[in-house]
DNA sequence: GGTTAGCGTTGCCTCTGGGGCAACAATAAT
DNA sequence: ATTATTGTTGCCCCAGAGGCAACGCTAACC
């Protein structure tokens, strides 16, 4: 596959600068015979004669001459390569693959990437979101370095970097009709609500079906969606209400779209926001230290339940 | 010097395409614990992770995937440098440094170096013209692979390839007075003509001087030059003689401006053109092939005098 | 012109280090 | 839980790289 080996281009290279074979052995700190056998062997894999052994000294053929270009060059291609890997270690670049739940893109785009920007400049991103099933998958797959879900499960292919509890709320608009319900709102109470929910496979989704399970019950759903675009706006409207972790409408709640009420449901209070990664998979440095801005500066992982 | 050790890059190489390092080590026909201490010692000398291990093979890592194009980009060039070695070799390609008196010229580019180039075309020629000892000079230094004088004594340090006679005839202008001078001309006669004559270092200056000595004689030299041009327009400006191998002026005796007579005059009938390198070294092909040429096409060297 | 100093090369020997073998740990699939 | 497959590691052996010294050769020097 490459037939000029290293160790021989260097003496090589060497015998010619100095211009003899003796002279290229004391600055690479070998015996003569090593250098002029290294480069009969590099002559003899090239099929071509290199030097001119000379009476005071060595001095490339033509073919030298042109191998001797191509190493230079290729010497220096080396160089820029060596300092990628430099800035790669010293976290001067990198590309970080992250698979966020839909709910997390606002706050980790808004703050944990923003602080590791500021941090590490020159990271490079490749941002895959869905459900946290679709999470899970790129992660386990490998097509993530790092995955932000609501609700994920254990598994033993995955873990967990760091997980905070995150119990569900009910939204709802303050000029709405429901913006005076006394809370704790329990179970009851919700399945008489109109409501916007997620879909299954939805960390959120999942447990409300696992709730309405355990309580016998069906909310009423007037709409199924993968989009927790659709949820906001159903609940900024006025349309009815929905279930999601506070986190997840931060904003809203801040300029006073949307307030939240506790749910008076322990299934549904039970759920968690977790960062996890692949079990045995050797990260990157990078996405070490960007569990721990992470972990600092997102929301969702700030504030415990 | 160089990091990147070949046979590791090999290896490192396969195994990404394969994607594991067992398929790796069978495709290389090594076992697959070679493999893995080669791409370990390859990420131990570059100081960073290469490929990411698995469950189910290997893939690179970020840094692996650089340094993939990296390897990838220096195999086609390399596969260029070895197309050029192989032009060179198959005498497609290369590159002659020739030495010739100035009296080989018309006769070198417009026999030698027309045949050789029909023949091997894609040769570049680096030519020097100049005196004998110029020429000898040349070789001597490796400033020329091969040389062509007039009159190049032996010496130690040259290896002489062809060597022919060439007597030195005196030259006329067959409208002047001296063109029906009676054959052979003697040195008796030669001292009494106004001549044009190469300086000494060239070959026939010298044998010039040297038959001068041996006659006691000194010749009418109404002109010394380093230039044969000088001496041909001399000659045929009908405003004398002079003394040079009739090879020199090939071309005049078959035009007609230009007629030749035979000296009375051993030592200017001991004469030699000679084709030499410099003794020891070890040629081109090329050069061989051109000596070939050389001694077939050449006047100088096809007339035996 | 012989002699000497310096060049690259080669034969011999030593010993390092690459690579085979087999057992092992870890993970994915059954 | 088990099995099959992955990469890894300890052990050992031998090819091959490299040191040493003698050699052949050329160039320069007296």
């Amino acid at each position: 596959m490459f037939k000029i080996d290293t160790v021989q281009s260097a003496s090589f290279l060497v015998a010619c600068e100095e211009g003899s074979i003796r002279s290229a052995s004391e600055r690479l700190g070998v015996e003569p015979s090593t250098i002029s056998r290294q480069i009969k062997a590099l002559e003899t894999s090239l099929g071509t004669a290199l030097i001119e052994r000379g009476r005071k000294g060595v001095r490339p053929t033509e073919a030298g001459t042109i191998l001797r270009t191509y190493l230079k060059h290729q010497q220096s291609e080396q160089e820029t390569l060596l300092s990628e890997f430099d800035a790669l270690k010293g976290m001067r670049r990198g590309e970080l693959m992250i698979a966020v739940g839909d709910g997390f893109i606002s706050d980790f785009v808004g703050n944990a990437m923003t602080s590791y920007k500021a941090a590490f400049p020159g990271f490079t991103y490749d941002l895959l979101s869905g459900s946290t099933e679709q999470v899970l998958h790129a992660v386990r797959t490998d097509r993530a370095h790092l995955g932000l879900a609501y609700n994920a499960g254990k598994e033993r292919a995955i873990r967990t970097a760091a997980q905070v509890k995150q119990p569900l709320d009910l939204l709802v608009s303050p000029t709405s009709e429901w913006a005076d319900l006394s809370e704790p709102v329990t179970m009851a109470q919700l399945e008489t609500l109109p409501s916007a929910l997620l879909k299954s496979g939805f960390g959120v989704g999942d447990m409300i079906a696992v709730a309405e399970g355990a309580h016998g019950v069906r909310l009423r759903a007037l709409v199924h969606s993968n989009s927790l675009a659709v949820l906001r706006s159903f609940v900024r409207e006025g349309l009815g209400v929905t279930v999601l972790p506070a986190f997840v409408v931060t904003r809203e709640i801040a300029d006073g779209t949307i307030a939240t009420k506790r749910l008076a449901v322990p299934e549904l209070r039970k759920g968690e926001a977790s960062v996890f990664t692949r079990y045995g998979r050797r990260l990157p440095e990078g996405v070490t230290r960007l569990v721990d801005h992470i972990t600092r500066s997102m929301v969702a992982f700030r504030n415990a339940g």
